[in-house]
DNA sequence: GCCAACGTTGGC
DNA sequence: GCCAACGTTGGC
């Protein structure tokens, strides 16, 4: 099993509303990013554990943990001309995008902020990308020592 | 709203 | 294959 973090705004697709489908599956769609899309569909695997966090927020930071229901399949919303993400490139018999499904597990505790988590950028946190300067990944690997001590961070 | 950082595109 | 232009991300 693996860790990894993904990144969501409140405002479009937020923590409540994966809570608010309680034990069934959200399709995590509309990923255009070579790089996030390659860990999704060739590292991911059912029973993956997620921090999820939200971005694009005041104050950013991880609210939440999800999982990984559904092992990577192509996005079909990249197909739909009339879709946000549609991407002409892609289509059925080629497919350019993959998605997963998760499922929701819990709200932490409170929320860990991106600030909070920049306070060990030089410590437990040092190979994190999301404390690194110009991160822009929507999804990346969290290292299992670094799951630890973000959850640690949440307190009791 | 600003803007730094970064990925993608496309001309050459 | 280089690289300038452009678009997007996302913190602040």
């Amino acid at each position: 099993m693996r860790y990894w973090l993904m990144k969501s705004e409140p405002d479009a697709f937020g923590i409540d509303d994966l809570a608010a489908r309680p034990g069934q599956t959200e399709p995590w769609d509309g990923v255009r990013n070579y790089q996030a899309r390659n860990m999704m569909r060739d590292d991911m695997q059912p029973g993956d554990q997620i921090l999820f966090y939200h971005s694009n927020c005041n104050p950013p930071g991880i609210v939440g943990i999800a999982e990984v229901a559904r092992a990577a399949y192509p996005d079909h919303t990249a197909f739909d001309p009339d879709a946000k993400y549609h991407d002409p490139k892609s289509d059925p018999a080629n497919p350019r995008w993959y998605m997963v499904d998760v499922r929701y597990v819990r709200h932490l505790r409170r929320q860990i902020t991106l600030a909070e988590l920049k306070a060990h950028a030089d410590g437990a946190l040092q190979d994190f990308p999301l404390v690194r300067r110009g991160n822009r990944l929507s999804i990346m690997p969290v290292e299992p020592a670094q799951w630890d001590f973000i959850l640690g961070l949440e307190g009791p």
